[in-house]
DNA sequence: AATGAATGAGCTTTCATTCAT
DNA sequence: TATGAATGAAAGCTCATTCAT
């Protein structure tokens, strides 16, 4: 009964919602069984569908994956832009809204994670992922800054390099994902959120209140 | 020290080396390939061996994976624990130290880094990876915890919870490898260090000259 | 002639256009691709119309095909009966005549030889195939033997026998039209019919003047 | 018990013989199904042995197909040289031995037979098997020509032309094995020989005795 | 009568594993 | 110990056929 498979149960559906649908079951299967061990049949079969249904609608298993990755990718920066969007027009305030939106129930969900972690674990190797997940951060990065050059003009933060805390805070965004899919004991959203926000309290003292 | 004791070592030797030779080629090929490609064949054909020789030494191709996560494992780990030993004896020299350790040449090379991103993102959904991934953060999260407490103790610094600290170093660690493999432009094992370094200046101020 | 029977014609004439429409799609794809590679899809595309359309018409890939077969010999055959009405009264006129009609645009078109030459590729181990290839023959022979005994007897030829010439006439008629479908410099269908009234020259030198 | 059959029963084989063993049952097959239906199974089990050991030794089911077709070719261009090698020093004798070899047990074989119709039924749409079986006429060709020009010379035949002649005789002996292959009565190799050999005494009635 | 999304059997191919040498 | 030919299960993909519209 969840939303999703909310779709004409059989024959007959827009070509548009089954290929939504088959998406969103090769991202079940991934998460639930890896890239490696995830087959057309599985995703047929997470999808309530028959067999050559994936061929059907995306030609080859690589472009399957190629369309799940960038689905993935757009829904993560929907999700971001709407979260700026949403907030109010204070810097500080962006900033703590863009990194807390990493943490969003809809794409630090544990099953989209591990979509995320499959695809860069084989995007050395694969020009087309690399390049989707290289998109990722590159748009994202770009919003970052100006927010963050905002800061730190209106905040008179001196002596912080603008180019350097971008990396970092993304690659502890990133890293913090890996701690929420990875690690044993439970640690989650949440916790991954508060010690994001520490990490601003501590490279903008002066603004600590919204990142609290 | 009977006559067979005289051979035994050598053969075992020559066992372990070649263990060891084949997980390098295994290191070399999930690098060059990904880990969904690559092949008993692309081991053994990147060993100089014959086919047959990977089941020979390793029984199967799971347990060539799992003792080639293993040997990484280990091998970062000794690098870790090498440059706390070489350290001076104090607190933020050892941060420091161990921290940039995670830019060494050894193991932030771009091939072992393709290997642990190639794990993790299968981490889920095969236990025995997660278990091996889980252990490297936990050791290493006990040491960076020491360090810090120290720190924390001499340097008079409030206001820092290690737990989150600890967290967030490592969260920026693992991020920063994911750049240093990804990334388009040539984001180097330099900048990843410096971008570390910047983290600790902005949280431990009194001690800068060390992270400089 | 009941009002039904008005529309009846109508629609009994549009289907027989529409097999004759898909009949002559078959012919294309086939000396297009092969009768092995020659799938339904090609077959309603090259017809310009939807992909179950075949199945409608013709309930099934082998009545297609056996309808296709039957189609081009039926072509042919009128073909040659054609050929000898409108010949002279003149045995060796007929027999110029009939064998020059197989070298006719109609039936050595490039595209129905191809046909031929799939179906004679799979004839040994398909029966209905088969039967329809012997069944060209047979009707062919018996018009041929026919002519050539009128010819031998006014002739008044000797030492001919005629049930091996026609065998042998027939044999080079088929592989000259693999010569024409096969053969690297442009061995057309004058050549070929050049080729087959030397061969009736010294059979009959007699009568060159009907066959030059 | 065949002379073919008797190779190593299961493993460990030379690979030329093995290449060899699944060629012949690759013939096998195409002759028993045609082309169309043949499988890699099929061959496979013709052999004797497991599914996947076509692939193994010739990479894919293309590859087999056009070594097969090679096969059949060198060894019919193999028994035709032969047969003139044999033959006495004398242009006639030599062109009926020629001529008669194509009738031969080995060469006119219905399962070989079949399989050039099989391949001659594609070769429009594959340049691959165009080319070799335009190769094997041509080879042909030239040595045939060659032994009707010195028998001209000598039989002091006026009026011939080589070229047509030449095209007709390969015709007739292409049409002949149509005609061995699809003929409802049995129309065997004797037949076809001798056929041919009629064809040879209308074209050289000086020579006849060479040609009974 | 016509469409085209869906099915599922069957194909080629890959590859971990086995084992005679 | 090492080889590499052989195996056979399992994968991706194709395509004749069905059938709701």
């Amino acid at each position: 009964m969840t939303p999703t498979s909310n779709l004409q149960p059989k024959r007959r559906a827009a070509k548009v919602i089954r290929r939504r649908q088959l998406i969103e079951a090769a991202i079940k299967s991934i998460a639930k069984r890896g890239l490696g061990d995830t087959t057309m049949a599985h995703v047929a079969q997470a999808a309530g569908l028959s067999q050559g249904i994936v061929n059907l609608h995306f030609d080859s298993k690589d472009n399957l994956l190629n369309e799940t990755l960038n689905y993935i990718r757009h829904e993560y920066e929907e999700n971001w832009r709407n979260a700026i969007d949403k907030a109010p027009n204070d810097s500080a305030q962006q900033l703590a809204a863009l990194l807390r939106s990493d943490y969003n129930k809809k794409v630090a969900d544990i099953q989209k994670l591990a979509v995320w972690f499959a695809f860069w674990g084989e995007a050395k190797s694969r020009p087309t992922y690399k390049k989707i997940c290289q998109e990722r951060v590159t748009d994202y990065s770009q919003s970052l800054t100006k927010i963050i050059d905002r800061l730190i003009k209106e905040g008179e933060y001196k002596y912080i390099k603008t180019p350097q805390l971008v990396e970092g805070i993304i690659a502890m965004a990133d890293g913090l994902w890996l701690n929420i899919l990875i690690s044993a004991q439970g640690f989650g959203r949440q916790n991954a959120e508060a010690v994001m926000m520490q990490y601003l309290c501590h490279v903008f003292p002066n603004h600590q209140a919204a990142f609290n």
